[in-house]
DNA sequence: AAGTGGTCTAGACCACCTT
DNA sequence: AGGTGGTCTAGACCACTTA
């Protein structure tokens, strides 16, 4: 019923809704903890409840949704020990991705690299916050997919996405773009002088500055002491 | 955290299946390549074809299956590349988790460690092949589990799960053994002088190694050329 | 043009929670 | 017990491949 006339491409109901409830989980539009009633969904999308419970099993598997069985789908809770936890595999994946851009960039690379960062500096000066994370996010794209390696790229985005959801829920405090911006840098230096550990280390480091600030939001906005 | 103890718990069919589905993978019984027909596995099972659907769902937000809209779902090929990139994944987190064993660990921790290190010690001496993938498996989850972030262990059991495959399939060098018991001690040594960057630096060679011993059987496998 | 096998719907069923 | 919402089955439907 109601088929939308279409003849473009045979896409299915269960990889349309998965795309669909992905990209709205990563971007914060369905906050953390939101129970995901099915027959909502399925009615939203004129569609039954089949296609919806597939796309919602490939988001557990993801990581993203969380299913309980006989109960229902929520997406999942970003507690504190999470965003700890998600930033430690972000801090190993980008400090060996860093390590390993100094090694292999060639002079086309590290140029091209630069000019995102150009953009990321022009946008932190114009104070045009879309356009400093979408920067942002291309520098690191841009380095963690240097080896070919997409399933590499895939697992950082889906841990940074995650946290861009708080970050954007909660602002971000004062010192963000100075640090954001010195740590960039920094790791173009090392870069330029194929130093691999101090550009490992900055590639670390930098995931760990940007956990210390999400936990200050973190604690300041919930009252401290509760158990 | 608790295990519920012996509550008979209704287990849903589609939970059953995927946890089915999962070990046979990954311990090599279902091949990668594998075509995994929907109604065959449901008439296996006793069930109609939905349940089997979710659960290949979940299995392909793993990175486990790979499904084809329309056409069927497989086991997700592990061809060179795919090889590569995995252990590349691999090396990240363990020399991660392995520069923070160094730091963290304390002298029980330590000693547990080394007990289990006995046991590989001495499956390779009586050449149990069983018994030494159990403890060089017990040997990294000790390490990766330390800082409780269950994420990051299952991200490298998966990986390294995925390898054995490989392993049991093609047979070991005559490298292995001496490798991985030399790696294993030089290790622990590192832990027990808290040297983090020796301990990060072996725990990502460790991984390394291991891959160059895969791709030489891979390759002697296959022979060049073929098109 | 027929065949194969994946996709979807409607409705029955059942687990768990609330009263 | 009654309610809510997730789970499962049977069968129709349809996309894609064979000839």
């Amino acid at each position: 019923m109601g088929t939308i006339g279409g003849s473009a491409k045979a896409e299915t109901n269960y990889v349309r809704i998965s795309n669909l409830l992905r990209t709205e989980i990563l971007q914060g539009e369905i906050p953390p903890g939101t129970w995901l009633r099915m027959d909502a969904i399925a009615k939203k999308f004129g569609v039954s409840v089949q296609p919806v419970r597939e796309a919602l099993q490939q988001l557990e598997g993801e990581g993203l949704v969380e299913i309980i069985p006989n109960r229902g789908a929520r997406v999942r809770e970003l507690d504190r020990q999470r965003l700890i936890h998600n930033h430690e595999i972000g801090e190993a994946l980008e400090g060996f991705a860093a390590r390993r851009f100094s090694q292999e960039a060639s002079g086309s690379d590290l140029r091209r690299l630069e000019k995102i960062q150009e953009q990321h500096d022009a946008a932190i000066a114009e104070l045009d916050w879309p356009r400093v994370e979408t920067s942002n996010f291309a520098f690191h794209v841009y380095i963690n997919g240097h080896g070919g390696n997409e399933e590499l790229v895939e697992l950082v985005s889906r841990y940074y996405a995650l946290t861009r959801t708080i970050q954007s829920t909660m602002g971000r405090p004062p010192s963000y773009a100075p640090r954001v911006l010195a740590e960039h840098h920094a790791l173009l230096d090392a870069f330029r002088s194929h130093d691999a550990d101090t550009a490992a280390r900055i590639g670390s480091a930098h995931v760990r500055g940007g956990l210390e600030e999400l936990l200050q939001m973190f604690d300041g906005a919930s009252p401290a002491g509760s158990k």
